[in-house]
DNA sequence: TCCGTTTCTAAGCAACTGCTTAGAATAATT
DNA sequence: AATTATTCTAAGCAGTTGCTTAGAAACGGA
């Protein structure tokens, strides 16, 4: 009986992330993502409720599309080398041609001010706290280190990346090179 | 003949770099300025023209509150233990009571998107670019370090830096500490 | 073909954005 | 006290924000 949906709400949400990825969450617009997501604002609202809804989703969505290189990590045998080979992995998924995003979470992170929603603030905070797991989980291969020195290792590793998630978006290639590589000298 | 001003524009200005400092850039409007400022919009737009404006003098203040941290590494002369010193100085500095508020420039640096003011993109790349020479500066206080080493640490450090304002944000002292002692591992 | 359900279009809502302006208030000089 | 230059108040501008809604359009089963 009812009619058909003419849009797939996977496709449009991809799009909508890439909007908040290259723009952020206040400066993205409801007219914007109409345009960029090729649907009317009926249709958002219906389909996600809010801005809120729709960023949520595209939260939801990146999460997913970085699973490729979080799961590389977590099977990786090789410890300490795997990480650094996440974070080289992180900065070519990062690079839209020559659009440099960052990371659409730590973007959002950062641009969270002193009344910010804290539906957001959980999610990103959920989000940093599994790739330190991560981290943690790879460093502990190495049995020689103590619980203090992988908690040591892990707080300067997530903290590293978060920098480098958002030095991605200004510094040029050879610069981020430098900065993983002597941040992976001594560990 | 004329009546006087009821306020000094360098007072007002430490309050709106206040505002724009915890809350960023969009998110401040002239409404929420002239409430923290305690002066009518007209008056703001006579001392400072515009809203770029207000946000332009309140990053040359917020370089000036900066000027003590940084003359300090200027004339330090123990080397990378002086920029160690530069990174807790920093730490201590961006911290108002609980709220933390990273480093304004680089908080603005990261919500530029990607139809950004030139003007603003301008003075962030310079504050930027001066803060990696006083690193470059330093390190050349060991003559051992060849051209190329200089170049690599002061990109990895100003990296660093760049991450741990961010990080000041949303991790605790402990895992800033850390960050830190690591960081200096390295070099 | 008509019905019932859903999706669409497009107009419109109040609240807010950065900014302007007419006119009242205030001050120092005549 | 009158003049004049400046600063103030407060109302208002057009444009945008997130969100809503009335009604037309499209579909599938009867």
């Amino acid at each position: 009986m009812p009619r058909k949906k003419e849009y797939i709400e996977e496709e449009v949400i991809e799009k909508a992330m890439n909007l908040f990825w290259r723009n952020g969450y206040e400066t993205t617009s409801i007219r914007m993502l109409e345009k960029e997501m090729g649907i009317n604002q009926f249709s958002i609202y219906s389909s996600f409720g809010s801005k809120q809804g729709v960023f949520l989703e595209s939260v939801r969505f990146y999460k997913n599309s970085l699973k490729k290189i979080t799961d590389k990590l977590n099977e990786s045998i090789i410890s300490v080398e795997g990480i650094k080979e996440y974070f080289y992995d992180f900065i070519e998924f990062s690079k839209d041609s020559e659009m440099k995003k960052g990371c659409l979470i730590t973007n959002t992170a950062n641009e969270l001010g002193e009344s910010a929603d804290p539906l957001f603030r959980d999610e990103i905070f959920k989000f940093i706290n599994e790739i330190r797991s991560l981290f943690f989980k790879n460093l502990k291969m190495d049995k020689t280190k103590t619980e203090e020195t992988l908690n040591k290792q892990a707080n300067y590793l997530i903290i590293s990346m978060t920098g480098l998630s958002i030095a991605s978006k200004a510094f040029n290639q050879k610069q981020l090179e430098d900065f993983i590589e002597i941040t992976f000298e001594n560990l």
